[in-house]
RNA sequence: GCCUGAGUGGCGAAAUUGGUAGACGCACAGGACUUAAAAUCCUGCGGGAGUCAAAUCCCGUGCCGGUUCAAGUCCGGCCUUAGGCACCA
C-alpha cells in the first residue's frame, strides 16, 4: 500500500533542498525548452480544479524534456494586481497588498502540494515594485515613440467600480467583474495605440501554432475591412466630411448620409430651423448605456440636420442626418447610406421616407447572343382568406408559373401586372402591396424562336373578393388557373425569375444579394470586384477619395481609477506640459494610505496628496493618478522569467535570444482577446524596438478545457455541493492520483465532467503499479515476453507527451500494466523504463519506487529518458481482414510479409468467405498490405 | 443573424493517409480467494436474431442525401450544443 501522505511532502522536500528543479538559465550547451503556465491571480479562495489540469500539462512535458536532455525552464509567478485585492482592502480597511501576500502564500503551498516542478527561485509578481518598474520602463518606452497617448475621448465608465474599463472588460454593456452597467463617457484617459499593431498583429497569426478558435476570435476583434473613404461637400458650405465604405461602387445609389450624433461637423451643418431637434436628440444619445445602445437596436432612430451633401459621382444632393446606428468609433463616424442594398440602411430610409434607387440588379437565366430587350412584370396574387396564391399551370408546355407579362409602350409596371392578372385569370378586385427590385432574366422563347433579356419588376397583390370577368386569351394561351399554398408553389414553380420573385415579395428588405451594376453610368453591367476597382481609380482621378483599410481594434484604454495597480509614470506639470520620469526616478512606487475608495469618480491616489505633488526643477506638478490596468504587467510577464532579478534591464538580451519564444503555453481560453493580444503586441513593440528576439512570443498555446462538476455544469457558488477542491483531493487521494486522474479524463482541450468514481480507478491503477515492487515481481532476468509491448509503450507515450495527449498516454500505461500481470513478472530494465514514463505526470510514487525498490539515490527526474527500439515494437503476426463487398466475412492471423498474392488466395479459401463469393463472378480484389482483402463480386 | 468548434455504448472516451467502430478506464454481471465482507485477481460486457454453447447473420458513430470496393473519417443540405462577434458601414 502506498503511502502518499508521508511520501508527497518528503519528496517534495527533497526536490526542494537538492534544487532538482533549478534551472542553470546561462547553460546553453543544450538545446532550451520554455514551458509556461499562466500564471493565476491569486484570489481568496485557492486553487480549483480547473488549475492543476493545464500545470499537470505543462509540468509532464517540462519534466519529460528535462529527462531528454534539454535545459528546462518551467517557471511561476502572480498576476497580483487586480479589483478583488482592492474591493477586499476596502471593506475591511487592510492594506491589499499584505492581503495579497498572504494570497500567493497560500496558492504557492497548494501548488507545491501537486509536485510541480517549478524553479520558485525565478518566481515573480506584477505587484512588486521590482517588477512594476519594468512594466513602467516599457509604458515610458511606448509613451515616448507616441504609442502611449493622453487624450480625450469616449470611454466605458462603470460607475459602480468607479472606474474606466476596456473593451475586452465590458460584456453586454455590464462589467466583466461583478456585472455592474457601463455607459459611454468623454474622459481624457491614457490610451496605447494597438490599432497602429493590427496588420502586423494580423499577419503574425499566421505563423503560430494555436488554437483555431484563438487565431479567429483576435482576427475578428481586429476586425480588418478593406474598402474606401469618399469624400462628401457640404452643399452650400465649404465644409466636406469623408464616410468609409466597403462597397463605394454602390455609390449611385446613395440616397442620403449619416453622421454619428457625436461628429464634430455635426454643428457646424445644422440649419438653424434643425438645431434644437437635433441638439436635443444627441443630448438623448449621450446619456445612453451600451446596454440601452444595443436594446434599443430594434427601430432605428435619427434626426435631419437640414444640410445636403453632394454625391461626387453625380452632383445630386441628398440630405444628411444623424443616427446613432453610426458609430463615432468606427471608421470615418459618417457613412453614405445606400438603402437598396443595406439592410440598416433599408430599415432607416423606409422609416424617414427617403428614396431607395437600386444599383444592383441580381440575373437569372443563361445570358445569350442576340438578345431582344423587354421589361416585363411577375405578378404574384394573394388570397388572405384561403392562405393560396394564385398561379397558372402549363401542364407540360412550361409548368406552373405565377402571372408574368411583357409591358407595353406607354404603360407603368404596375399597369402591366393588373392589366396582366385581368386578362390572363378574370380576377378584378385586388389591391397592390409590394413591388420588388427589378430582377434581369435571360430565356429563350420556343414560340418566337428568339432569345430574350428582360428586365422584370415583381409585385405583390393581396384579393380583395372574387369578383371575375372573362378572360381575353390569345388561342395558344392553354393552361389552367390555379390557387396553391406557399409550399406548394415554392415546390412547382421551377422557372427561375419566377422563384426569385417569390423569394424577393417573401423575404423584405434590401436586395443583399450579389449582383450587377445598374443606373449606375460607368458602372453599369460590371460585377462587384470590377466595379470596386473601377469606382476606387475614379475617385482618386477626380480627388475625392481612396482605397482605405479600416481595424474594427480600438485604443487599448490603459488607465484605471483605482489604487491597486502599477502608478502611470508621468507628472502633468502645472504649465500644461507632461513629464516622464526618469529611468533613476522608477519604480514609482505605490503610496500606503489610510483610504483605498475614490471619491465622487475620482481616483484614490487623489488623495494621497504628498506623494501627488512634486516640484521638478523649481515648477510644481501633479502625479498622473490612474493606475494601469491588469493587463499591464501580465503583458510581458514572460519576458522577466528569464532574469528576474536584473536591475537594469527587462532582461539580458544574451538571455532572451536563447531562451525565447516560449515552446508551450497552456492557459484558459478566456484571455483570447485581452491578455493574449496585449501580450502578442507589446512584445512585437518591443521586437521592433530590438529588445526581444522573435515577433512572437508564443510558439504554441494551448487551452485547457474546463473541469465541470460532477453534473455536468460549471463548478460554482450555484451548486456548491459538486465544488471539487483540489487541496481535498490531495489530502484524500495524494497528488499523483489527482495528477493522473486529471491527465486520464479526456482531452486536455475538452471540458470535462468530474467523476468520483473516475478518480478511485486512477488510484487503483497507481496501487497496482506500486504492488508489483512492493510483492517482489521485478527479476533480474529478461522478460521477452513483455518486449514488444515494452517497446511500443515507451514509443506511444514519448509521442502521446509531445502532442499532449495525456490520456492515451495512460491508456497505454494501463496495457502494460495488463501484460505485467498476466507474465506476473518483469524485467528490471522494463520496470524502470515504465517508472520513468510514468514519472512526469506522477512524480512522487515513481521516485519513491526509483529509491526505495530499485535503490538509486538520485533522483528519478534527472535519469535519463527511456528509449525504444522501432524494430521491436512491430509486430510479425497480425490479423487479416477479409470482406465481400464491404462486409467483413472473414479474418486470418497471417504473417507481417504476406505478400498480396499469398493474402488473395489465403483470403478466398476461408469457409465462410466462400459461401459469400461461390457462384458469382470475381470482378476485383483490392488488397491493403497488412490490413485487408476486399472481394468485389456480382 | 454572422464566425469557430463539437455531436460515437449506461458513463468518461479511443480509432495514421478513408480500411475490423467502441482501445483504456468507470459502472454493471459472473467466478476465484475469505467463516463473511472489503480489498485483490480472473472472465464477460453496443443493440437485436440465433444456439446447450458456438458458428453465423442483421442494425449501429446527431439527421437526410452523395462519392467510393470501403465513410465515424471526404462532399452537399439540415438539427442540436458550446464558445466568440453582434447596428463595424
Amino acid at each position: 500500500m502506498y503511502n502518499f501522505k508521508e511520501n508527497d511532502p518528503k519528496w517534495q522536500k527533497y526536490w526542494d533542498e537538492n534544487q532538482t528543479f533549478k534551472t542553470d538559465i546561462w547553460d546553453f550547451s543544450k538545446p532550451k525548452f520554455y514551458a509556461l503556465d499562466m500564471f493565476p491571480y491569486p484570489s481568496g479562495v485557492g486553487l480549483h480544479a480547473g488549475h492543476p489540469e493545464g500545470y499537470t500539462a505543462t509540468d509532464i512535458v517540462a519534466r519529460m524534456k528535462k529527462m531528454q536532455g534539454y535545459n528546462v525552464l518551467h517557471p511561476m509567478g502572480w498576476d497580483a494586481f487586480g479589483l478583488p485585492a482592492e474591493q477586499y482592502a476596502i471593506s475591511t480597511g487592510n492594506h491589499p497588498g499584505q492581503f495579497t501576500l498572504d494570497n500567493i502564500a497560500t496558492f504557492k503551498k497548494q501548488l507545491k502540494s501537486l509536485g510541480f516542478s517549478y524553479d520558485w527561485d525565478r518566481e515573480v509578481s506584477t505587484a512588486d515594485p521590482k517588477f512594476y518598474k519594468w512594466t513602467q520602463w516599457i509604458f515610458k518606452q511606448l509613451y515616448l515613440d507616441g504609442y502611449a497617448k493622453y487624450i480625450d475621448m469616449p470611454v466605458n465608465w462603470c460607475e459602480e467600480l468607479g472606474t474606466v474599463l476596456s473593451n475586452d472588460e465590458v460584456i453586454d454593456g455590464k462589467s466583466e467583474r461583478g456585472g455592474y452597467p457601463v455607459v459611454r463617457k468623454n474622459m481624457k484617459q491614457w490610451v496605447i495605440d494597438i490599432p497602429a499593431y493590427a496588420e502586423q498583429l494580423l499577419n503574425g497569426l499566421d505563423t503560430i501554432d494555436w488554437p483555431q478558435s484563438t487565431k479567429e476570435i483576435q482576427r475578428n476583434w481586429i476586425g480588418k475591412s478593406t474598402g474606401a473613404l469618399v469624400t462628401f461637400q457640404v452643399a452650400d458650405s465649404n465644409q466636406s466630411f469623408q464616410v468609409f465604405t466597403t462597397r463605394c461602387d454602390t455609390l449611385f445609389g446613395a440616397t442620403y448620409c449619416v453622421l454619428s450624433p457625436e461628429h464634430a461637423i455635426v454643428d457646424k451643418i445644422t440649419t438653424s430651423e434643425q438645431k434644437s431637434e437635433v441638439e436635443a436628440y444627441q443630448k438623448i444619445c449621450a446619456t445612453k448605456s451600451d446596454l440601452e445602445r444595443t436594446e434599443l437596436n430594434k427601430e432605428k432612430t435619427g434626426v435631419f440636420t437640414g444640410a445636403y451633401a453632394i454625391n461626387p459621382v453625380n452632383q445630386k444632393k441628398i440630405p444628411i442626418w444623424i443616427s446613432d446606428y453610426v458609430l463615432a468609433t468606427y471608421g470615418t463616424g459618417a457613412i453614405m447610406a445606400v438603402p437598396a442594398h443595406d439592410e440598416r440602411d433599408y430599415e432607416f430610409a423606409q422609416k424617414f421616407n427617403i428614396p431607395i434607387i437600386q444599383v444592383l440588379e441580381e440575373e437569372t437565366g443563361t445570358p445569350h447572343i442576340n438578345e431582344t430587350y423587354k421589361n416585363s412584370i411577375v405578378a404574384i396574387l394573394h388570397d388572405s382568406k384561403t392562405d393560396r396564391y394564385l398561379t397558372i399551370n402549363w401542364h407540360e408546355n412550361g409548368g406552373r408559373l405565377f402571372i408574368g407579362g411583357t409591358i407595353k409602350e406607354g404603360e407603368t409596371a404596375l399597369d402591366c401586372a393588373i392589366r396582366e392578372i385581368t386578362e390572363e385569370t378574370g380576377y378584378t378586385d385586388f389591391s397592390v402591396k409590394k413591388e420588388t427590385f427589378k430582377i434581369k432574366h435571360h430565356y429563350y422563347a420556343y414560340n418566337k424562336d428568339r432569345y430574350f433579356q428582360i428586365e422584370s419588376t415583381g409585385f405583390l397583390f393581396e384579393l380583395n373578393s372574387d369578383q371575375k370577368q372573362n378572360q381575353n386569351l390569345d388561342l395558344d394561351e392553354k393552361f389552367d388557373v390555379e390557387w396553391v399554398t406557399l409550399e406548394q408553389a415554392e415546390q412547382e414553380v421551377k422557372d427561375a425569375l419566377h422563384l426569385k420573385t417569390l423569394e424577393y415579395v417573401m423575404k423584405p428588405g434590401a436586395m443583399i444579394g450579389d449582383g450587377i451594376h445598374v443606373n449606375s453610368e460607368f458602372l453599369n453591367g460590371f460585377n462587384k470586384e470590377e466595379a470596386i476597382d473601377k469606382m476606387i481609380a475614379w475617385l482618386e482621378s477626380h480627388n475625392c477619395g481612396k482605397k482605405q483599410i479600416n481595424y474594427r481594434l480600438r485604443d487599448w484604454i490603459f488607465a484605471r481609477q483605482r489604487y491597486w495597480g502599477e502608478p502611470v509614470p508621468i507628472v502633468h506639470m502645472e504649465d500644461g506640459t507632461l513629464r516622464v520620469l526618469d529611468d533613476d526616478e522608477l519604480p514609482l512606487v505605490l503610496p500606503k494610505m489610510d483610504d483605498y475608495k475614490g471619491k465622487n469618480g475620482k481616483a484614490p491616489l487623489e488623495n494621497a496628496v504628498e506623494w501627488k505633488n512634486v516640484i521638478i526643477d523649481g515648477v510644481k506638478g501633479v502625479r498622473e493618478t490612474s493606475t494601469m490596468p491588469g493587463s499591464a504587467g501580465s503583458s510581458w510577464y514572460f519576458l522577466r522569467y528569464i532574469d528576474p532579478d536584473n536591475q537594469d534591464m527587462i532582461a539580458d538580451p544574451k538571455l532572451l535570444e536563447h531562451w525565447l519564444p516560449v515552446d508551450l503555453y497552456v492557459g484558459g481560453p478566456e484571455h483570447a482577446v485581452g491578455h493574449l493580444l496585449y501580450s502578442r503586441f507589446w512584445n512585437e513593440y518591443l521586437y521592433d524596438k530590438g529588445i526581444v528576439p522573435v515577433k512572437e512570443p508564443f510558439q504554441k498555446l494551448v487551452h485547457q478545457g474546463m473541469i465541470l462538476g460532477e453534473n455536468g455544469i460549471k463548478m460554482g457558488k450555484r451548486y456548491p455541493e459538486f465544488v471539487v477542491n483540489p487541496s481535498d483531493v490531495v489530502a484524500s487521494h495524494g497528488a499523483d492520483t489527482l495528477r493522473l486522474y486529471e491527465m486520464f479524463m479526456g482531452p486536455l482541450q475538452a471540458d470535462k465532467p468530474w467523476s468520483q468514481t473516475g478518480l478511485e480507478g486512477a488510484k487503483k491503477f497507481l496501487e497496482r503499479v506500486y504492488r508489483i515492487f512492493e510483492e517482489g515481481k521485478v527479476v533480474e532476468h529478461d522478460t521477452s515476453a513483455l518486449e514488444k509491448i515494452y517497446h511500443q509503450t515507451i514509443k506511444k507515450v514519448t509521442q502521446d507527451y509531445e502532442t499532449l495527449n495525456f490520456n492515451t498516454a495512460i491508456s497505454q500505461m494501463m496495457i502494460f500494466m495488463n501484460a505485467v500481470y498476466k507474465q506476473d513478472e518483469i524485467s528490471r530494465e522494463y520496470a524502470e523504463g515504465f517508472v520513468q514514463v510514468l514519472n512526469p505526470v506522477c512524480p512522487h510514487i515513481t521516485e519513491e519506487i526509483w529509491h526505495t525498490f530499485l535503490g538509486y539515490d538520485s533522483s528519478i527526474a534527472i535519469s535519463k529518458w527511456p528509449t525504444f527500439d522501432e524494430s521491436k515494437t512491430l509486430e510479425e503476426q497480425y490479423e487479416m481482414i477479409v470482406q465481400v463487398n464491404g462486409k467483413v466475412r472473414g479474418k486470418l492471423q497471417v504473417s507481417t510479409n504476406t505478400s498480396k498474392d499469398e493474402m488473395e488466395s489465403l483470403a478466398i479459401e476461408i469457409p465462410n468467405v466462400k459461401t459469400y463469393i461461390e457462384g458469382k463472378t470475381i470482378l476485383k480484389m483490392i488488397t491493403v498490405p497488412k490490413k485487408l482483402v476486399n472481394i468485389v463480386v456480382k
